[in-house]
Formats: C-alpha cells, structure tokens, sequence
DNA sequence: CACCATACGGAGGCCCCCTCCGCTTTGCAA
DNA sequence: TTGCAAAGCGGAGGGGGCCTCCGTATGGTG
C-alpha cells in the first residue's frame, strides 16, 4: 500500500547483521531518551561494539538516524492509509495531521530532526518525502474534493505548519492540539464566502 | 513604550567594556554568517580577546546570545506599536506577524534559537517574553475587540504558530507568507456561525 | 603614586568527531 | 573438515571544541 519501499542497507554476513541491529537498536533508545545530538561513542558503548564498526556501517550521524527513522516514517504513511479507509475525508485529514502531531509530542527531537530531514536533499530523505506526500495528498485532495478545505492550498504548506507545531522545544499536548486546531481552521475555506477584505 | 528594558551587564572597567563589545559585535557578525553553533574558541578569536575573557564574561552560549538578542527583540517590540499606531487592529497584526516572519526569514538561526529561548527560563527571557507578550496582547486584544479575530484564542498560541513557520530550514519567503495566510485564517471566527461539526 | 580589586589570556583536562590499519571472523569451495 | 580470501572488527590517535584555573597585568581611587 505504501508506494516504494524505504531503502536499508542491512549487511548479510552474519557478524555485520548482528551488529547492525545492536546500533541501530542502541541508536533508537539512546536518541529517545537523550536528544539526537547524543555522542556517537556512547551509542557504540552500549550497542557493546567499537566506534570503527559504527562509523563503517553509518559514515554519519544522518545515515544513523535514517535506519532509526524508516519505521517511524513507515508507520506514519500507513496510519494515512487507515484513517482513509475508516473517515470521511475531512476528519480522515484532521485524524492525521493529530497523529502526526501526538507522533511528535511522544518523541520530540526524533520528530524535530524528521521535519528538518524532511526538507534534505539525500536519496533517502527524499523516497521517504516521497511517501509522505503521497499518503498526505491522498488525503487533502479527498478533503478538497468534499469542498471542506480550500482548493489552492498545497499539502507542503499544510504539512510544513504541522511540523512547525512540533519544533518549539516544550509545547504541552493541549497546546499542541490548539494549535493544529488553528490550522485546520485556516484550512477550511471561509463558509460565507469571500474573507473581509483587509485592507 | 516598551515596558521593562532589557537587562545588561555591561561592565564598567574601561578594559572590560571595550572587550565586551568586541565580543557581542564579534558574536553577532559570527552567529549572523555562519549560525549559532559557530565555536566560541572563533568569536573570541575574532574579537581578539583571550578565551578566557569571553567565558568571565559570558558563562555560557546562551549568555551571549542574549547580549545579541537584546536589539533584535527590541526592535521586534517597537514594531507592534508602530504598527498599532498605523493601522486599524487586525491589519496591525498581520503586519507585525508578517514582520516577525521576515525577520525570521533574514535571520535564520538567529531568529530560530530566538523562538526556542522564548520558552526557556531564564531570567532575561523571561524578561523578553514579557515585552514581546505585552507588544503582542495588544495588537491581539484590539483584533479581537473588531471581532476579526476569535474570543478564545490565546498569544501564546499565535506566537507559537509563527515562530513555527520560521522554524523550517529552507522556506522560502513566498511559502513563509502563504504559511502566515493559512494561520491568520485560521485566527478569523467562521463567518457564518460555528464551523460544520467534525465528529 | 601606590595599591588592590578587577580583568586578562592561554595552557590544559576532558570529551567528541572521525580515520586508519593491523588483527579476527565468516562463509565458501575443495 | 580444512584452508583462505574477503569482509568485518575495534581502538588508538589526530584534530578540535568546551570550559576551568591561575599567574600576570591594569584601571582607577585615595
């Protein structure tokens, strides 16, 4: 259902498999708990593997974060698949643009580094955009089609606004809901037509 | 018109003046071209003053990028009531949104590290967010007096939706506006009563 | 002018990034 | 089973940034 598959570049000898799943795990954990800027070193040290094998495996801390993000990613672009089947088109956009935001109210910086990595130019930031936009087209146009949301507005600036909603540093749940709220208002065209001229 | 002046501690010794306007001069010309991870060991350097001449002065990042901020948020502040002065209120605030998000778009780093220390606690953002709050209330509470703008929606939230706009690595200046659009209708009642029930 | 509070500056300890290369392991083929 | 090349391993080390500490210099006051 999810258009092309995210490309990993897991090893196949044995041994290289084996520690390509202990970085990537420690990677996961350790970002969670710690930030993304967390030292590479210590998520060797408790991946229980050399620095060398890391930095073989992952030349930078951006080929790490990418095998930490392909599920995340992953998840997000199907959860647009199942919110489209089970609402009606508005609330099916709203559904996820919610999860998409509480996505980001759980795992903060992965979230903040996944908005910026979304705007990069690498091969893989690029396939997962892909995704993204397809899913989140598919559900803004069906939105627009139902007239519930302005035809002229494009879904990178809609996704752009939502991503902004996760940057700020502390931003309670409740608040991040207002906030997307607002969007989502600002999406709607204005129900008696033209908005007040405002100049 | 602005409230509460900002606090500075600019010293008094004569020596200790001049280096530390060497420093934030020196600091605002780094942090300008190359962002504000730039290394201090560079601005220090630049200033021609010894390392451990900036850290007496300034203990950490953050103080210096106060020493910076402390124009830049002025300025921010002294537009609303500009703005205020000239313009009827919801033009007045789109116009002040408008030119926060300029700013942020000249000033990149600058203006994103500026977005995250408005939630920080210091005591001189603190100080910070109470003027650019009282600036902002204003214009707020004047829009909504015209019914332009809703009863319930707080600062706080607006400002978070705008500085999330300038949060983003690479927006362009015509995305950054079409993205203030979206949020400014957002901020707009629905013109023909509640909006349609979303379930 | 003399004195001392204040300020200067850079060496050095610590940690992180990333590279390089000699040693080890794996898995295939005979 | 055994031998062996390719693939992988890991940590020492160079480079650099952060921040502290302390011996030296200097402004400004009596």
């Amino acid at each position: 259902m999810a258009p092309t598959p995210l490309p990993t570049t897991r090893p196949t000898r044995a041994d290289a498999a084996r520690n390509y799943d202990l970085l990537v795990t420690a990677a996961r954990q350790t970002f969670a708990e710690h930030g993304t800027d967390t030292s590479l070193e210590e998520i060797a040290r408790r991946a229980g593997v050399g620095i060398g094998t890391l930095y073989r495996r992952f030349p930078n801390r951006t080929a790490l974060l990418e095998a930490v993000y392909v599920d995340e990613i992953q998840s997000v672009c199907d959860r647009a698949y199942d919110f489209d089947r089970e609402l009606p088109p508005f609330e099916a956009l709203a559904a996820w643009l919610r999860s998409f935001v509480g996505y980001g109210l759980s795992k903060k910086t992965l979230a903040v580094e996944l908005m910026e990595a979304l705007g990069k130019d690498s091969a893989f930031f690029k396939t997962c955009k892909a995704n993204v936009v397809e899913a989140g087209q598919l559900l803004l146009d069906k939105a627009k089609a139902t007239g519930e949301v302005r035809a002229e507005l494009k879904l990178e600036d809609v996704m752009r606004l939502v991503g902004g909603i996760n940057m700020a540093r502390d931003t309670e749940p409740e608040q991040a809901m207002r906030l997307l709220d607002i969007v989502l208002c600002g999406l709607r065209p204005a129900a008696s037509g033209p908005r007040p001229a405002t100049d």
